[in-house]
DNA sequence: CGGCTTGTTCATTTTTTCTTGAACAAATTG
DNA sequence: CAATTTGTTCAAGAAAAAATGAACAAGCCG
């Protein structure tokens, strides 16, 4: 083992400068609303304030993250289409950049966090109402108020995704 | 330690119906989504299909969990004013019944969690713009069209939120 | 008042989620 | 093709979030 056994921010890495530190806290506290793990909201931060395509290392130096997390954050944020990928000649590593189209990160979030919700949500209805057709306890037709309410809801949140795209224009 | 260990369901508690056990399973769903305990889910599910306003220790029996976790769980619905509480002649204990409008349940998931946010955000936005302005790097220009495009992001968030309202008429 | 019921709070424990790091695969280069 | 670089995966550890349960407050009833 090496003398020094601290090894604070590796050693090549520039530290965060103010701009950036402030924008990726404003990334991570936006990720966590939406339930994504902070690496993630740190990498799209960095991403979306970098002047230039970073490649998975500098995510790693700069944010202090391992390379795991930098692998499996980029994964989700490219699931996303919340990050584009970048040829840069010369260099055989990935550089990505933040896709910054608003209407295109609420798309990718619809697309793979609220959309399957929503289609499981809907067998779970479908289950439903055969069990509450079939209920003739005294609280029968009170079942079935509340499933016809929830599948009104259902219906209602499955009109206003695609509206929500159209007002981020 | 005793011979029985295992004490499953509380001795009076009836078990749940398979449309509770149905409706329950569902709000615990939606409300992850939202980032919210799954008590909280199975808290509203079970008063959502109840006939009649229950007291807290029902919802300790019947769903399993602690008055600890009932009382906490309520408190955060009402904060969301996704409960009722109501008054029921001759018992001292409160009841609570499940609100069922969709576009109450939306406003007090903004005014609780969404707007808190974005007057966060707006704060954070206020530094990062001092911070940009007198940023004179070769990325000056760069820094202050991303945090310009914040704010663009920030106003639209806010002038969506009234428009869902709106919507969910 | 004194005991009982109801509900809240909060330190502790449990569970869940996130991060790490090491092993591996794949591609590249000399 | 061996060595190196790049990136992914996944088991294990760390951190964060939630649930528990016991202590406590507040009201009520006799």
């Amino acid at each position: 083992m090496p003398a020094a056994t601290i090894a604070r921010s590796s050693p090549s890495a520039t530290a965060l400068a103010p701009v950036e530190v402030e924008v990726i806290g404003l990334f991570v506290n936006a990720v966590k609303l939406l339930g994504m793990p902070k690496s993630v909201g740190e990498i799209y931060g960095l991403l979306f304030i970098a002047p230039d395509p970073l490649p998975l290392d500098a995510l790693v130096d700069r944010l202090n993250i391992s390379k795991g997390s930098a692998s499996q954050g980029l994964k989700v944020l490219r699931a996303f289409g919340a990050v584009k990928q970048v040829y840069v000649a010369g260099d055989r590593r990935d550089h990505y950049a933040a896709e910054t189209e608003l209407k295109k990160l609420a798309a990718g979030f619809v697309r793979e966090e609220i959309k399957p919700r929503l289609d499981s949500g809907a067998d779970r209805l479908e289950r439903l109402k055969s069990l509450s057709v079939s209920e003739d306890s005294d609280h029968g037709d009170f079942y079935r108020s509340r499933v016809s309410k929830l599948a009104q809801w259902h219906a209602r949140s499955r009109e206003i995704m695609p509206l929500l795209s159209t007002m981020l224009d």
